[in-house]
DNA sequence: CATCACGCTGTTTTT
DNA sequence: CAGCGTGATG
């Protein structure tokens, strides 16, 4: 039996106004903090109970999650039904349409979706044939190269354009770009391959050229939320006018001063320009901030204050004490974790719960430093956001192996899991995709290829495998058994640390259950991966602290806040490249972080006297300094903190007998060609000195790889 | 094919 | 500094 809600009394007048308005455009312009999501989930609530059918609601977020947790909310509030609201991001939405319609765009339903390493393989591997005239010219990098074309498409713009406006180092190797950029297209389309980009990307151009289409979906959905829609880009702006063409019960939600995304095209303007994207917009604000103390929002508002740009308002609370928002110079990074795992056992002694706790910062490896204290001091944490766990080598071997199933078309995976055997490389593996499409091979025959000899024999190994797995009565979790018993040998001969890399492989059991049909396994997994640190029941949850990145933090708050503003190393303008900042848009970073807190935020930075990363990368500053100098001092305390002198470390250190010798001009306890191990990468090879307490370390065992390792790291064998 | 030495060069954030 | 490409060697 659904609940009765009691609107009123759950809900500000705006809220109340969201909530409860008439159908017809809705812009909700909702500061931070201002009960943007209660909103939303009132609102799907107040659908349902109206009688509007679920299934006729869409509800677009910027994850998958997002949208579920949302949903549960609603049903929880009132009405169980409000479970079978369609709910996801603009990529999943796409993909459920495109698996039905593709062919309408040129492809077929089974198309593959590459994710991000995906695309920087296939583009690294279409760099030789772009004839470059001269090596000596300077070509960027693979994951450059990926961001460069994935901007393009997101703005809808030539690649050209896009090198102008953001990456003039390469602006003589502009038309090669071009070049590779219009390969990287054709070999999608010939592989039947679709990127990110391509998802949205081609959900828009079913829209717009057709019309039967287009009808069907903004007929099915009769009313539509989009959250979050500050990080929405051009073709996600024109999505929505198609879907919502119809009916016109578009409502959609955002914040402009909490636009981060503009690397992906995401642009703030979207939400000034939805009132003449829709006629009769109507235009509701919400400026009470529930979230944060007083003094934390005086901060907040100050630091947005000073953005040239900008279309909300000043927040207001009724929160009203609390401490200044502290800010605080460490001198060094070290100093810096110093300092936090400090103040967590502080707080941790006063009562305080971990959980209660995150620290934000802007990217992920800024974290690596206060990590290794935080494990030094036995605090537990999970981490959000950078590392990705699909990423991983094991992930993507494993996964492979199903994936040539899905799409026989799929040279990165057939190469992928032929290099796996024995004695066969790249070169070998692409001999055999060739003849396997020439002679129209199916999978599970991969072994008759001729070239197969006594060298070659693991061919036959997975030749079976493949044939086990087209079998018709396989399930997903049948398939995921049966490529287990056949990787976990590999993956044992491959990764010394194959007992970390096979927990986490066994993950995907479970996951597979869920599914009937491995296509449908595979796309969740690319558009929803599963976090590093496995899912933990929230009744269960260990108390930790939280670590994040602020992109990943979007949507979250927690009563306290730290957040490491790291310095980064920069190109002096000096040089012949160098690469400022985008100070608005960092600003604006640095006010989502802000926003998250409730009771109290720490801010930190190492300071501007930090030394330079090496000779000529400098550290030359980043925004916090220049907007903490332009904020009134009244807003905040400022804090300089001790220089750590000792740096508290050395009391793990000894691992392996270590007799210091010198070399030429360095003292290390390493010499050339010794054999060494390292607990996590296994064990390897000295390969050269690098720093005073470093060595760089060859893996042969993980493929190719070079380490610089940590004297302190590593035990002589 | 697998291993290894060495020189060059410069951001990051996510679906 | 450290990741990556190149090219030499077994």
């Amino acid at each position: 039996m659904a609940n009765r809600i009691d609107y009123e009394t759950m809900l500000n007048p705006a809220q109340l106004e969201a909530v409860m308005a008439a159908d017809g455009p809705i812009l909700v312009i909702a500061g931070a903090g201002s009960g943007k999501t209660r909103t939303l989930v009132y609102r799907v609530a107040r659908l349902v109970e109206s009688g509007s059918p679920p299934e006729s609601i869409l509800l677009l977020t910027f994850t998958r999650k997002a949208a579920q947790e949302m949903l549960d909310r609603a049903a929880r509030l009132s009405d169980a039904r409000c479970r079978f609201v369609s709910g996801g991001t603009f990529h999943s939405l796409a993909l459920k349409v495109l698996r039905r319609h593709a062919e309408a765009v040129g492809y077929d339903n089974s198309f593959t979706i590459l994710d991000r390493s995906d695309m920087e393989e296939v583009i690294h591997s279409l760099i030789p044939a772009i004839q470059m005239q001269k090596a000596a010219q300077r070509f960027p990098k693979r994951g450059t190269l990926a961001n460069m074309l994935s901007k393009a498409a997101n703005l809808q713009t030539p690649v050209e354009a896009v090198i102008l406006e953001e990456y003039g180092q390469f602006v003589e190797v502009a038309p090669q770009i071009e070049h590779l950029g219009s390969l990287y297209a054709a070999y999608k389309r010939t592989h039947q391959l679709m990127d990110y980009d391509d998802l949205i990307i081609s959900f828009q151009r079913l829209l717009r050229e057709n019309r039967e289409i287009r009808a069907e979906l903004s007929r099915q959905y009769g009313h539509i939320m989009v959250d979050e829609y500050q990080d929405t880009n051009g073709i996600q702006a024109e999505i929505v006018k198609w879907l919502a063409h119809e009916r016109q019960n578009i409502m959609v939600v955002g914040d402009d001063s909490q636009s981060i995304y503009s690397f992906r095209g995401a642009n703030y303007r979207n939400m000034l320009d939805f009132p003449s994207l829709f006629q009769k917009t109507k235009i509701i604000k919400l400026e009470q901030n529930y979230r944060s103390t007083q003094p934390i929002l005086a901060l907040t508002n100050a630091l947005m204050g000073q953005a040239n740009e900008r279309y909300t308002k000043c927040l207001f609370t009724s929160r009203s004490g609390g401490d200044k928002p502290m800010v605080v110079n460490t001198k060094t990074e070290h100093g810096q974790a110093l300092l936090i795992c400090r103040y967590i056992k502080e707080q941790v002694a006063k009562g305080r719960s971990l959980d209660d706790v995150a620290v934000l910062f802007r990217a992920a490896y800024h974290s690596f430093e206060l990590e290794a204290e935080l494990t030094r001091q036995h605090i537990p944490y999970v981490k959000y956001g950078g590392f990705k766990f699909l990423e991983s080598a094991h992930i993507k071997d494993f996964l492979a192996h199903m994936r040539v199933l899905v799409n026989r078309d799929e040279a990165i995976s057939w190469i992928r899991i032929l290099r796996l055997v024995k004695n066969v490389g790249l070169g070998k593996s692409q001999t055999i995709i060739e003849w396997m499409k020439k002679e129209d091979i199916s999978p599970d025959r991969v072994a008759a290829w001729p070239g197969t000899g006594k060298r070659e024999g693991g061919l036959k190994a997975l030749g079976e495998l493949l044939s086990h797995l087209t079998a018709r009565e396989t399930t997903p979790r049948k398939a995921v058994e049966r490529v287990m018993a056949y990787y976990l040998p590999i993956l044992k001969e491959k990764f010394d640390d194959y007992p970390r890399r096979e927990k986490e492989l066994e993950q995907l059991l479970p996951m597979a259950d869920r599914y009937k049909k491995m296509g449908s396994f595979l796309d969740d997994l690319v558009l929803e991966p599963p976090s590093s640190t496995a899912d933990v029941e929230p009744g269960q949850r260990r108390k930790t602290l939280t670590l994040s990145t602020v992109h990943s933090a979007k949507g979250l708050e927690w009563p306290v806040v730290f957040i490491i503003w790291v310095m980064e190393g920069r190109f002096p303008s000096s040089m012949s490249y160098s690469n400022p900042l985008n100070l608005e848009e960092e600003r604006r970073l640095m006010y989502v972080a802000a926003t998250r807190a409730k009771d109290q935020l720490i801010i930190s930075y190492p300071g501007e006297e930090s030394p330079p990363i090496w000779s000529s990368y400098q550290r030359t500053g980043n925004g916090l300094s220049s907007f903490i100098a332009a904020l009134p001092t009244d807003l905040f305390s400022h804090e300089c903190g001790s220089t750590p002198t000792d740096r508290d470390r050395g009391g793990d250190v000894k691992r392996g007998d270590v007799d210091r010798f010198k070399t030429a001009d360095r003292s290390s306890p390493f010499s050339q060609g010794q054999k060494v191990r390292h607990p996590a990468f296994g064990t390897g090879v000295v390969s050269r000195f690098v720093a005073d307490n470093k060595v760089e370390v060859f893996f042969k065992k993980a493929g190719r790889k070079l380490l610089h390792l940590e004297y302190t790291t590593l035990e002589k064998v």
